[in-house]
DNA sequence: GTCAATTCACATGAAAGAGACCACGGTCTAGTG
DNA sequence: CTAGACCGTGGTCTCTTTCATGTGAATTGACGA
């Protein structure tokens, strides 16, 4: 019987009708077209890349702007361009891409060199041979191919801020001592400060060039989300205002265009789940509010054990809420927690960390403060919204069975 | 009342350890001709 | 003789611990007005 009642609810569901057209063309990994609003900055990284079609190395660069500011997608495209003139041109040229940020993929020297070499058709073990080696094996694979390599590196910083720069310079070396390939390197990040602390030779190299993507304001991403609304929904689904509202969002945090475009998608979302025919600002609010919590229990579910004991500590702390929650008192909940649980206890060095992490996670708001004679502590107080408070406590009960 | 010293309760940093994971080369073993 | 199993060594990576040092204002206590 349930069977039968899934093939009806499966055939209905191919049947209705919904506000998409082509959804795709709202995910971040579109490609458009055009890229409106950043005309400037596309031709500027066009002139400083195109050496690479007369064999000629183009200068490093460095690109820096917020995040949902288009960095990354102009690069893709002007890359994605530049190849196909170097195909109709029958030039050897080469263009990598990688993000720094992707866990297990290129995080860390070893596997950013491993990563660089798997792209260069040699394939090196996820882990257990020395770095040197790894170097070496990129070496030979990069000289047994004569071209141009221009290496892009996203979100150059998480890169960096984990290993150092050691590998920045090593990169950057490889032209002095092998000249048969030639490699530039396209660094992007959204911290502005970041290069401020490489080491100086690193910071001229890699700067040669520098592209900086300045935030959208709320009439740039309008324009930016009627272009894609087109593509993405069917006729007059849109009711007047939504994209302004979305827009309006969007521009009140930093001018962030990826943000405007998920909320975009969602709301579309909403609005086909619950049957309507039309996306109104309601099914934004409602979009805001779903991408927020999803974000929220994503994070908490993919936590650690540990991790999750910390924060369960926190929130039964929190019905005295007018209180502060200090460090302290998160240890000792977080101990006798642990006993209860049959886990084992960490330092409080450790938790003290932990803490911070979901400071930085936006689950918290740790602020150091002193309490002069009575020492100095984490002013701990929780930023998960009230609404989705009782949903999170259960998951983590259930996780961390109490 | 003023001012410097003290003191608390952690924060913050650096370094090193533990344990999981993995590749590689060498040795052993069993199967094959 | 050889392919495959097995083992020891040496490497990376993440999570922790250990040890050491830093920190900012409430408190204290000496001092002078």
């Amino acid at each position: 019987m349930a069977e039968r009642g899934l093939d009806v609810f499966f055939e209905a569901f191919l049947r209705k009708e919904s506000v998409f057209f082509d959804k795709r063309t709202l995910q971040s990994t579109y490609i458009p077209e055009t890229i409106p609003h950043r005309e400037e900055q596309t031709k500027q990284l066009a002139n400083i890349i195109a050496p690479a079609l007369k064999g000629d190395k183009p200068s490093n660069i460095f690109i820096y702007g917020k995040t949902g500011t288009g960095k990354t997608l102009t690069t893709k495209y002007t890359t994605k361009k530049l190849i196909e003139a170097a195909e109709r041109e029958k030039t050897p040229l080469n263009v990598i891409y990688i993000n720094c940020k992707l866990k297990r993929s290129a995080d860390t020297e070893y596997r950013l060199i491993a990563q660089l070499a798997t792209e260069l058709g040699k394939s090196i073990p996820p882990t257990g041979l020395p770095t040197e080696e790894v170097y070496k094996a990129f070496l030979r694979a990069l000289n047994k191919q004569d071209k141009t390599h221009i290496l892009i590196l996203d979100e150059i910083d998480q890169l960096v801020s984990k290993t150092g720069d050691n590998v920045l310079y090593n990169l950057t070396r490889i032209n002095e001592e092998h000249t048969k390939s030639q490699i530039s390197i396209v660094g992007i990040s959204n911290d502005i400060m970041f290069v401020d602390n490489l080491d100086p030779r690193v910071k001229s190299s890699l700067s040669e060039e520098e592209i900086v993507f300045p935030p959208y304001n709320a009439l740039q991403i309008q324009s930016i989300l009627k272009q894609r609304a087109e593509l993405a929904f069917n006729k007059d689904v849109l009711q007047q205002g939504v994209i302004e509202k979305c827009a309006a969002y969007a521009a009140r945090d930093h001018g962030d265009a990826r943000r405007a475009l998920e909320l975009l998608r969602v709301a579309g979302e909403v609005a086909d789940r619950k049957n309507d025919k039309k996306i109104t600002t309601t099914h934004i609010d409602e979009a805001e509010e779903k991408i927020d919590r999803d974000r929220i229990i994503d994070i908490v579910v993919t936590q650690p054990k540990q991790y999750q004991l910390v924060l369960y500590s926190i929130l039964s702390l929190q019905p005295r809420r007018n209180k502060s929650i200090f460090t302290g008192e998160v240890y000792e909940i977080y101990k006798s927690l642990c006993s209860r649980t049959n886990t084992s206890i960490l330092t409080q060095r450790r938790v003290s960390d932990i803490i911070s992490e979901f400071d930085m996670l936006g689950m918290v708001n740790a602020k150091v403060i002193s309490k002069g004679r009575y020492g100095r502590t984490r002013d701990i107080s929780i930023e998960i919204p009230e609404t989705t408070l009782p949903r999170i406590r259960r998951i983590l009960e259930e996780n961390i069975r109490v």
